[in-house]
DNA sequence: CATATAATTCAACCATCATTGAACTATTAT
DNA sequence: ATAATAGTTCAATGATGGTTGAATTATATG
């Protein structure tokens, strides 16, 4: 297991922006945690649920832990705290009153 | 100049999850309005800067436009309706509030 | 008209990365 | 010990898309 990065806003929305990745991680927001249901539901195969799930886990927004009944079973859930970073991140970014009218020194100097 | 599209979600956060896309995005809503401005400081060649800005265009969250007495320099601003949409579109995902405690059903079956 | 400037378009290149199938590890069950 | 199950790792493939340089368009100027 790789260690954990502390990914910037771009590297989020790139880690976010993956179709099949943001599906998975919608069903870990929903409850799902195994392996199994999420494959079903999605179709997709399991090496690669494997993969898009270890991003995740690296970005530090989904944690992972192992089963205590059945070890070869992996739970899956969200990091509140990492989602409340991502959200404050992107926030701050899009944040409305950041927007400046533009600034005169654009274009051709008017004279 | 092509037909704007209505993104999704994952569409935005991959429109905006590159490095470059998102400081020239920056600097638009700092004001910057020019290619000229937005190549210097990111030190970007012209044409890149012109692709880069034709999908933040095309997307719809950048509006550009032509100069109006010099029509050779374009403008560009921030589509404030569709920052909003976007913040919309993120908030609803990312929110807290929809993250579910893992469903029973998850693993192997406890008996 | 010819030249210069701002920006776009085009073709090619290249890097990144999602996807796939097979091999492998770890754990559990018989 | 053997087989089965859950999941990971590995190597290879393929598609997407960022980057580059040259050619092209559009507008403005002499």
């Amino acid at each position: 297991m790789e260690q954990k990065i502390n990914p910037s806003l771009a590297n989020w929305l790139k880690i976010l922006g993956e179709p099949n990745r943001l599906l998975l991680l919608n069903q870990i927001i929903e409850g799902i945690c195994c392996n199994c249901e999420l494959g079903e539901s999605l179709s997709l195969s399991p090496n690669l649920i494997s993969h898009h799930m270890s991003v995740l886990n690296e970005s530090g927004i989904v944690k992972a832990e192992r089963d205590k009944d059945d070890a070869r079973w992996i739970h899956y859930s969200i990091d509140i705290d990492v989602m409340k970073e991502v959200n404050t991140l992107f926030n701050a970014f899009f944040d409305e009153g950041r927007i400046q009218p533009n600034k005169s020194e654009c274009g051709p100097r008017k004279s």
